[in-house]
DNA sequence: CATATAATTAGCTAATTTGCTATATCGCGT
DNA sequence: ACGCGATATAGCAAATTAGCTAATTATATG
């Protein structure tokens, strides 16, 4: 129950939903990320950062949560960290929070 | 998108998840409610509130966010107020989320 | 080796949340 | 009208969260 809530938590944000939603289609939201892929990759922190309209520290601090709930998953090349959605974790979470609540 | 914070929020709450979970079958986790049968009528503040482990006006309050995020409904009966899970508004957040995320 | 770029970590402030106690309010019975 | 029981509201303190800037780490490049 208690890895429930701070799933929960982890998603009782605009700004986390927001990145979440994006990551959906990632090609469509970021088509200017020159260093890779969205699709193929992940999208990088300065994109999500910029879009968001928060300063890069703050968007990284919300990725971490958002790894640590284990909704989304890094791909760290290079100096950059590419942030892509972890799609089983999400539809266990949904699985889970329908048979608890 | 704002809406659904708010009741993401109203769920990121062990409390809260408790509550909602023993509604789920209030028979079973409140059997010695003495003003109506909770299956009937809901269950009262003082009994989630000594279940719990905490104050009468710290379970009220999170009653009220409860009810304001719309998954459960309070009957007034004479000076109780009886709650119970509103199944159509837990439904439709799940769908909701489901679409979002 | 120095610089530049990308990300994270630290450290701070302001806002929100959660608990409590004390104080209303509301309905019923005497 | 008065008092009693059940809830709700007010008001306060502690903990958590979200934002920022500054500093650190890591990697590539001149």
């Amino acid at each position: 129950m208690d890895e429930l809530v701070e799933q929960t938590k982890a998603l009782a944000s605009d700004v986390r939903l927001s990145i979440l939603g994006w990551l959906k289609e990632p090609g469509r939201h970021f088509p200017d990320q020159l260093s890779g892929d969205p699709e193929e990759v992940g999208v990088c922190v300065s994109l999500i950062a910029k879009k968001l309209g928060v300063s890069q520290p703050t968007t990284s601090r919300h990725l971490e949560l958002l790894r640590r709930a284990g909704f989304v998953k890094v791909r760290r090349i290079a100096g950059w960290a590419f942030y892509a959605r972890d799609e089983a974790e999400l539809k266990a979470y949904q699985r889970r929070l329908h048979d608890t609540v």
